[in-house]
DNA sequence: TCTGGGGTCCTAGGACCC
DNA sequence: TCTGGGGTCCTAGGACCC
């Protein structure tokens, strides 16, 4: 258990990545998004992963269609990258490096964010990591809280680069009459609901009696909920490497697909992807999953074990077929996707 | 906003068993 | 079989995150 939780989280960091080794590029609009096959199909169903600040500020955000990026940056002399997520994770692994290497206990919550604990000076550690970031050439906003919640909070108070802080001292006062969305954890269909329970900001959510949002979404859910409200959150971090509980492949075509055996020729190349990954882990799926998305955006899903579990890709491949099959849309297909769950680690 | 890809966790209903 | 209550597993779907 930690007094303090730092979080730390990458500036930009796709876009930042790239500029690492395309120095040149600095200070033009950035976007980085889709695979290097799609990047000069104009009709590409991609979006955008990462724009950098100067892109931004032409209105261009994470996951907006690519399509429009480029509209609205037309005018300018914005650069589109597509996404390399093998080097993204090259850079994401030093840094992580580096910030373990700070002797604090240190929790790795995705490509580009982190948690740090200490029972020393917050403030302190919070240079120590900005200035150890930068030793690569990028840069981090620091949040510091007496928990995992309030640190991750304090984070979007202090992008980009700088550093901030969020306790029980200043939690209501900094964001009790923000929306409940303003939490991590509450997103568009949450606040949906919670406003139809009248509950439209952070401290209502905070007064809130448990049992009465249980109630609308679900036991655990509404506890949490409100638990959220009041700020509360984790000291206690999971300092061990993060082991996958599932891997899956999905694509979306650039034209809808009909044909069935075009679809199953698509299904098998996922699954031999999705088999390779989980080879690769040196574990066994122990069930196969198939998700579908037809042209309306409807998404279906299927599942079954794997009996019995193993790692073969043509028995992985078999059953997301077996379960197209059943499903058997009768709609213009618009994505595949194929998923394996994984056995415990050995 | 004609809406990616890779993940995690929770919920709820039905099956099945005692 | 005019029929209870509960636990657990399986499955589909929803919501959220980066």
């Amino acid at each position: 258990m930690s007094r303090w939780i730092l979080h730390a989280d990458l500036d930009q960091f796709l876009a930042a990545a790239e500029l690492l080794r395309r120095p040149e590029l600095a200070g033009r609009p950035l976007v980085v998004g889709g695979d290097a096959g799609q990047l000069d199909d104009p009709h590409a169903r991609t979006v955008v992963a990462t724009a950098s600040y100067e892109a931004r500020g032409y209105g261009v955000r994470s996951g907006m269609p690519m399509r429009l990026a480029r509209r609205r940056l037309a005018e300018t002399d914005a650069v589109f990258l597509p996404s390399d997520t093998t080097y993204y994770e090259q850079v994401s692994d030093e840094v992580m490096r580096l910030l373990r290497g700070l002797g604090e206990p240190v929790e790795v919550i995705g490509w580009d964010e982190a948690f740090v604990g200490t029972d020393g000076d917050p403030r302190e550690l919070a240079h120590r990591i900005r200035g150890t970031v930068a030793t690569t050439g990028l840069s981090c906003a620091v949040g510091i809280g007496d928990n995992t919640l309030r640190a991750k909070t304090a984070t979007g108070y202090a992008k980009p680069g700088g550093i901030a802080e969020l306790t029980a001292a200043n939690w209501f006062a900094t964001l009790g009459a923000d929306p409940p969305e303003a939490l991590p954890g509450i997103g568009r269909a949450t606040a949906r609901a919670l406003a139809e329970l009248g509950i439209t900001t952070v401290t209502r959510l905070a007064e809130s009696r448990p049992g009465d949002v249980a109630a609308r979404l679900g036991p655990n859910r509404g506890p949490y909920y409100v638990s959220l409200g009041r700020g509360m959150g984790r000291t206690e971090l999971e300092t061990g490497p993060w082991v996958p509980r599932s891997r899956s492949r999905e694509t979306t075509f650039p034209t809808d697909l009909t044909d069935r055996a075009a679809l199953h020729t698509e299904l098998r190349t996922l699954a031999h992807r999705v088999a390779a990954d989980v080879a690769a882990e040196d574990r066994d799926c122990v069930r196969v999953g198939i998700r579908v998305r037809t042209r309306s955006f409807r998404t279906t899903t299927r599942s079954r074990a794997l009996d019995p579990p193993g790692r073969g890709a043509d028995a992985i491949a078999d059953v997301a077929a077996q379960l197209l099959d059943e499903l058997d849309p009768d709609r213009p297909v618009r994505l595949l996707g194929v998923r394996a769950e994984l056995t415990e680690p050995a």
